[in-house]
DNA sequence: TACAATTTAATTGAGTAAAATTAAATTGGA
DNA sequence: TCCAATTTAATTTTACTCAATTAAATTGTA
């Protein structure tokens, strides 16, 4: 609590903040030749290992509530990748399924992940470490007592 | 390029996203009880180092471009943090200067690098490590061919 | 069985973000 | 000096993102 501790360059917030920003924008340009924005881009993800899951597990796994998830599941069922329903058993849950066409997808995006794996350019043992430490990082934070 | 590498569990980008998304939530409590959003206390931090400022250099160093900085550094100079004026010598920049109720406003802040400190819940050797992979990968990110 | 508490999505409002465009000021070269 | 190229902010458009609220459906309990 001195006076070097509101300095930026002493936060670990904000090269993660900043990172985030930049590694998303630099997803744009691949993301746009199949027509997706970022986030809908880890939703597809999930769809294409899920085939059909409940908004409410979506937003679980990519800690996104229904304020976000609800008009991007429209926009995606708009573009005729994904058809969203009522449960049967629980009209509260929506559904959320896969269409052909947006298994289709799954082909055009294949290449990405390589693609800005280059972009990043973070050696092998940087990558595990920064993945093993933002994943429990993002465990704690969410861990209060 | 095989059948995992659209995993999101395999991506790095993913817990980044979600990581930095998280911590600027958390730091959403203590931010309000000063009256700053996350991005208006970053670009503080920025005001209390260096007093005086371009909109330009300010994009620079926090990453972030006049379509950002114009709506946000207004909003600040409505609350009193700081003033805004073209440049006598460059008319086209604008220099963004902290007032007094700006400089005040630093003592209320002190605290907050610990509380989320705590908050986050890293040990000091990861903070350490996150903090130089991840200026490694920021730099690295914009210096493409 | 009633009905209060809980769960779930959707909506609303405020605040980013980035790309593209516009407009004004400055700079540099013929 | 003239004027084209560059620099800089501001504006516009599109797309999140979250907190708070609302509304509907379900669950649990007296």
């Amino acid at each position: 609590m001195n006076d070097n501790s509101l300095l930026l360059s002493n936060q670990l917030c904000f090269p993660l903040y900043a990172c985030a920003k930049e590694v998303v924008r630099h997803y744009r340009p691949f993301l746009e030749k199949i027509g997706l924005t970022y986030t809908q881009y880890i939703t597809m993800m999930l769809m294409w290992e899920h085939h059909e899951i409940q908004l409410k597990e979506l937003g679980k796994l990519l800690y996104l509530d229904s304020g976000t998830l609800s008009p991007l599941l429209k926009k995606m069922e708009e573009k005729g990748l994904v058809t969203r329903e009522r449960s049967k058993d629980d009209e509260r849950d929506m559904i959320v399924t896969i269409t052909e066409k947006g298994m289709a997808m799954k082909a055009d995006a294949l290449c990405i992940p390589h693609d800005m794996g280059k972009c990043m350019n973070i050696s092998p043992e940087d990558a595990q470490t920064l993945y093993r430490i933002l994943y429990t990082l993002l465990y704690n934070i969410n861990s209060q007592v």
